[in-house]
DNA sequence: GGCCCACGGGG
DNA sequence: GGGTACGTGGGCC
C-alpha cells in the first residue's frame, strides 16, 4: 500500500546489511505523535577526483576509461561521470565515481590516489548518513514528506515505510518529543564501582527510582540486585519509549558505568529502538554513547562546548549550571556522603538521585530547543550537533552551503598539515588599551556587536577573494594610517598587512554570513512584535541565538588548525581590521577629550558625564563608521576598578563593575581544579562567600590570613593537604617526574601497589630539593611543608578571586596599605552585593 | 622558556 | 569508513 506521511526527523543512521547497497534509516515523529522509521535502499555513495591540470582531452578520456575499469575483487564503480563543479569559487572539471557500498569509497580512493593523472580526491570522508541528508536537502529536526510502502518491522516504531520519495517541507514547529532524563549512583566496593541506584524522569509525568536496598516507597521500586536494576531500567526505557535520553555527563560517566556493569552481569544494554547494545563512538579524546532510533543527549557536552561562553558560572557542575539556568540547584553529596547514605538513609539517597534526574530534565527543557535550532542551522543530526564544538558547527554549515552552490568541499587537513598550522607563528589578535588602574565612576561601556562577522561581511574576507586577480591592478585604500578618515577602512586593503580582498565578487563565507545576519535581524524584528511569554517567542529567541553562535564562530574557524576552509591570512586580516576599528573609536574619543579607561578587542570603557553624554558620543562616532559595523552603548556603570596585568604579556581582562541597579560584574576569574589540596579549595570557596554573601573583602582577607597561620603552626589535618593526581600511563614511561610520579615511585618501593590509572594521594613535605622530591604518598607522610601550602596552594587559590578585586599577595600578607582599594570595595560591594545578581566569570569575550 | 602532564563533568 | 581534534596552568628540565 502506498502511504504518504509527514514527520520531523529525529535521527538518521545506516546499516550495512550486505556487501551490496547500504540501508539508510530515518527516525522521526509525526504531528499526531507516531514514531516513524523510514527506509531507503536506493542511495549510492560517491566521491570526486580532480585530474591534474593540463591533461588534454585524450588523456582525460583515458583516465575516465581507467576509472570505469577499476576492479576490486570483481566490484566495479557503478558510474563514472565528468562534472562541472567549483573549487574555491573557480570552475573545475571533476570525475564523480559512484559506488555500491559506503565501505567501497575508501578502497577505491586508495586505488586512484597515487595515479599520475590524479591531482586530488574529494568528499571521500563524508559519512554515509550525512551524504544522504546533504544530497537530499534534508535537515534534522525539520520536517519531511515521505511517500512509500508500509512494511513490517520488529523495531520499535509505530509506522515503518520503504521510501519511494522523500522531500523536505516547511514547518517551524516541533512535534512533542518524548524526553527522559536519568541518573545513577554508584559506590566503590571490593575494588569495583557498583551501581546502587538509578533514577528516571520523563516529560510525561513518569518518575522512578530503582534500588536494591531499603524499603520501597513512593516512586521507589525495589529490585533484587544490581542485575535486576539494569534489567528494570531497560524495561522502563522500552515502555516509556522516549525519543531523547538526556544525561549530565553520561558520555563520560553514566554510560561507561552501565556498560561495565552490564558486561559483568551478562546483560545486553538495549536502550535504543532496536535490539542492539549501546555503542561507544570515539570522538577525539572521549567516546559518546549512542543507540539506534533514540538520541542520547549529554547536556554536559553541549554546555561545555557551546553554552559555557554565555554562562557566567565558573564551573560546569550540574549544581552550578542548574542554579544559573533554572534558578535552582541541589544539595551536593560527595562520595563519602553517598556511601554513608547507602549504608543508612536510602530514602535520602533516593531523593538526591531523583533530584539529579529532575534537574537534568529541567535543563533539557530549556536547552534542547536551542540545540534543535542549531541542528537546523548546521544541518547536522541531534546526536552530533549536541556534541559539536563551534568550529564543527561552522564547518557543517559551510559544507551544506557548499553543496547548494556546486562547491567541492575542501578536504580536512592531514595530520602533518594540522601540526604545521599549529606550529606556525601566531598572529596579532585583538587590540588592548591598557586599563587605567584604580577606581573610576561614571563609566560607559561600548562594544561592537559581532565585530568579527561584521568585518568579514563588510570587507568580503574569504579565502577565494583574497588578493584576487580582478582587483589586483588597483587595491584601494593602500595607505591606511591613523590620520586618515575612519571610513577609509571600507576600502579593500587590510590595515597594516600586504593583502586585499575582492571588491567585485562576493566571497563564499561572507555571503553565507550575510544571509545569516540578515535572517537573524528578520527574526529579531519578529521578536519585537511577539509577546515574551508566548512559546513562539522562545522559538524565535532560540533561532536567533543559534544564528548568532554560528556567525560569531566563523572567525575562529578561519584560524582553527583542523579547518577545511583554513586561512590564517583571513583570520589575521579580520583581527587587523578589528584593531583598526577599535583604535579609530578610541582615537575619536580622545579627540573629543573623553578619558579612555580601558579597551579590549571590541569594547571600550569611557568616562562620561552622564548617559546623555554617552549616547551623544555614540551617535557621533557611528556617523564615522561603515553602516555594517554596529557599535552599541551597553550601559553606564556607577563605578568600577580595572586591574592591569603584567605589561608585555597578553593583557587579561580583570575588572569589577557596578551598575545603577547595584549589580556587580567581576571578570578575570580562573578556577581551581581537583589536583589542588582541599585547604586551597576551601579557602577559595570561603573567600568567594565572604565577598559575595557577607559583602566583606576584609573578612575574606582575614580568612586567608588565619588559614595561613594555621598552616604555619602545623595545625592542619593531612586530609586537607592531600593532592590527588592520576597516573595516566605506566610509571616507567614518564619522561618528566612530576610530584605524583615521584610519590608513586616512593609508594612502590614501600610495597604499595600503583599502576596506570591509580590516583596518587600525596603530601608535599619539609626538606630540600624540588617539589617532586618532597612529594610523599599520604600513607608515608610524616610532616608537611607550610611554605608550599601557603605560597603554592592557598595564596594562588585565594588570589584567583581577590586579584579580580585588586588585591595582591602583599595585601594578604599585610605588606602594603590598602586604603584606596578598600574604599572602593567598601563603597562598591557592601550594599550592592545584596542584589545577588552577581556575575563571576572566567570568560573572556571572543 | 619550552615541554610534559593532568584536569574538566560524574560517583 | 573516515573524528585525527581542547584550552589552560603547574612544575620539571
Amino acid at each position: 500500500m502506498a502511504e504518504k506521511i509527514e514527520f520531523c526527523i529525529l535521527d538518521t543512521d545506516y546499516l550495512l546489511e550486505t556487501e551490496r547497497q547500504a540501508l539508510i534509516r530515518i527516525w522521526g515523529r509525526t504531528r499526531e505523535g507516531k514514531t516513524v522509521l523510514a527506509l531507503d535502499r536506493r542511495f549510492l555513495p560517491f566521491f570526486y577526483i580532480l585530474p591534474k591540470p593540463g591533461l588534454d582531452k585524450g588523456e582525460l578520456e583515458d583516465m575516465e576509461k581507467r576509472l570505469k575499469d577499476l576492479n576490486i575483487e570483481g566490484k566495479r564503480p557503478l558510474k563514472v561521470e565528468m562534472l562541472d563543479k567549483k573549487i574555491y569559487g573557480k570552475s573545475a572539471r571533476v570525475f564523480r565515481v559512484t559506488l555500491e557500498n559506503p565501505t567501497d569509497v575508501p578502497k577505491f580512493r586508495d586505488l586512484v590516489k597515487n595515479w599520475k593523472e590524479t591531482e586530488e580526491e574529494y568528499e571521500y570522508s563524508i559519512s554515509f548518513y550525512r551524504r544522504y541528508m546533504i544530497n537530499k536537502g534534508l535537515i534534522p529536526m525539520a520536517w519531511v514528506s515521505v511517500e512509500g510502502r508500509e512494511v513490517k518491522t520488529d523495531l520499535q516504531a509505530d509506522v515503518c515505510l520503504e521510501i519511494d520519495s522523500i522531500k523536505p517541507i516547511k514547518e517551524e514547529k516541533y512535534p512533542n518529543f518524548r524526553v527522559m532524563a536519568f541518573d545513577l549512583e554508584a559506590v566503590h566496593e571490593d575494588g569495583e564501582e557498583r551501581i546502587i541506584m538509578l533514577s528516571m524522569k520523563d516529560n510525561r509525568g513518569f518518575s522512578r527510582v530503582l534500588t536494591y536496598r531499603g524499603r520501597k516507597g513512593r516512586g521507589i521500586k525495589l529490585v533484587k540486585d544490581e542485575k535486576g536494576l539494569l534489567e528494570e531500567f531497560l524495561k522502563a526505557v522500552r515502555e516509556r519509549d522516549p525519543d531523547i535520553l538526556a544525561t549530565y555527563n553520561g558520555d563520560r560517566y553514566d554510560f561507561p558505568r552501565l556498560d561495565e556493569r552490564a558486561e559483568k552481569h551478562k546483560v545486553t544494554l538495549t536502550l535504543g529502538r532496536d535490539k542492539k547494545h549501546v555503542v561507544f563512538r570515539r570522538r577525539g579524546r572521549i567516546s559518546s554513547a549512542q543507540m539506534n532510533g533514540r538520541v542520547h543527549v549529554d547536556l554536559y557536552d553541549f554546555i561545555e562546548n557551546i553554552l559555557s561562553d554565555t554562562l557566567s558560572s565558573e564551573i560546569l557542575t550540574l549544581d552550578s549550571v542548574s542554579r544559573e539556568i533554572l534558578g535552582k540547584g541541589k544539595k551536593d553529596m560527595d562520595m563519602k556522603d553517598i556511601e554513608k547514605s547507602w549504608k543508612g538513609n536510602i530514602k535520602h539517597l533516593a531523593e538526591h538521585c531523583m533530584q539529579d534526574s529532575e534537574l537534568t530534565l529541567g535543563l533539557s527543557k530549556r536547552l534542547l530547543p536551542q540545540i534543535f535550532e542549531l541542528c537546523r542551522v548546521s544541518g547536522q543530526k541531534l546526536f552530533d550537533t549536541a556534541r559539536m564544538s563551534y568550529s564543527q558547527l561552522v564547518e557543517w554549515l559551510l559544507i551544506r552551503e557548499a553543496f547548494k552552490t556546486d562547491e567541492i568541499i575542501p578536504n580536512m587537513p592531514r595530520f602533518d598539515e594540522i601540526r604545521k598550522r599549529r606550529l606556525s607563528k601566531s598572529y596579532v589578535g585583538g587590540y588592548v588599551y591598557p586599563p587605567e588602574q584604580g577606581i573610576h565612576d561614571k563609566i560607559a561601556l561600548f562594544d561592537f556587536a559581532s565585530l568579527y562577522p561584521s568585518i568579514t561581511i563588510t570587507h568580503n574576507v574569504s579565502p577565494e577573494t583574497l588578493d584576487c586577480q580582478c582587483c589586483s591592478s588597483k587595491p584601494i585604500g593602500a595607505k591606511v594610517s591613523e590620520k586618515e578618515d575612519i571610513l577609509s577602512a571600507r576600502k579593500n586593503r587590510v590595515p597594516g598587512e600586504p593583502h586585499y580582498f575582492c571588491l567585485r565578487h562576493k566571497g563564499f563565507i561572507p555571503g553565507i554570513l550575510e544571509r545569516l545576519v540578515e535572517f537573524r535581524s528578520e527574526i529579531r524584528e519578529k521578536l519585537k512584535q511577539t509577546s515574551p511569554k508566548s512559546p513562539r517567542y522562545k522559538d524565535l529567541y532560540n533561532r536567533q541565538y543559534a544564528l548568532k553562535i554560528l556567525a560569531n564562530a566563523s572567525y575562529g574557524y578561519y584560524g582553527y588548525p583542523g579547518s577545511r576552509w583554513y586561512s590564517k591570512i583571513c583570520a589575521q586580516s579580520i583581527t587587523a581590521w578589528g584593531r583598526f576599528y577599535i583604535q579609530k573609536v578610541i582615537a575619536f574619543a580622545k579627540n573629543r577629550k573623553y578619558r579612555v579607561i580601558y579597551g579590549d578587542t571590541d569594547s571600550l570603557f569611557l568616562k562620561v558625564r552622564n548617559e546623555k553624554d554617552a549616547r551623544k558620543f555614540l551617535r557621533d562616532v557611528k556617523a564615522k563608521l561603515p553602516k555594517t559595523m554596529h557599535l552599541a552603548f551597553k550601559g553606564l556603570y556607577k563605578s568600577g576598578i580595572f586591574v592591569p596585568t603584567k605589561a608585555g604579556t597578553a593583557a587579561k581582562k580583570r575588572y569589577a563593575l557596578i551598575d545603577s541597579e547595584e549589580n556587580i560584574t567581576i571578570r578575570g576569574f580562573e578556577k581551581v581544579r581537583r589536583d589542588w589540596s582541599d585547604i586551597a579549595k576551601k579557602t577559595q570557596e570561603e573567600v568567594l562567600l565572604h565577598i559575595l554573601r557577607d559583602k566583606s573583602p576584609e573578612k575574606a582577607l582575614n580568612r586567608v590570613r588565619s588559614t595561613i597561620k594555621r598552616i604555619e603552626k602545623g595545625r592542619v589535618d593531612f586530609d586537607d593537604l592531600v593532592i590527588y593526581t592520576q597516573l595516566t600511563k605506566p610509571l616507567e614511561e614518564y619522561e618528566q617526574i612530576g610530584p605524583h610520579v615521584a610519590a608513586a615511585r616512593k609508594a612502590r618501593t614501600k610495597g604499595i601497589p600503583v599502576k596506570e590509572g591509580s590516583v596518587i594521594a600525596y603530601i608535599i613535605t619539609k626538606g630540600t630539593g624540588s617539589i617532586s622530591e618532597r612529594a610523599v604518598p599520604l600513607e608515608l607522610a610524616k610532616n608537611y611543608d607550610p611554605e608550599y601550602y601557603i605560597h603554592n596552594q592557598v595564596i594562588p587559590a585565594a588570589l584567583r578571586v581577590l586579584a579580580g578585586l585588586g588585591y595582591t599577595e602583599d595585601d594578604i600578607l599585610k605588606k602594603r596599605p590598602q586604603a584606596s582599594l578598600d574604599k572602593f570595595i567598601q563603597k562598591g560591594l557592601k550594599h550592592r552585593l545584596k542584589s545577588g545578581i552577581t556575575k563571576l566569570s572566567r570568560k573572556e569575550k571572543n
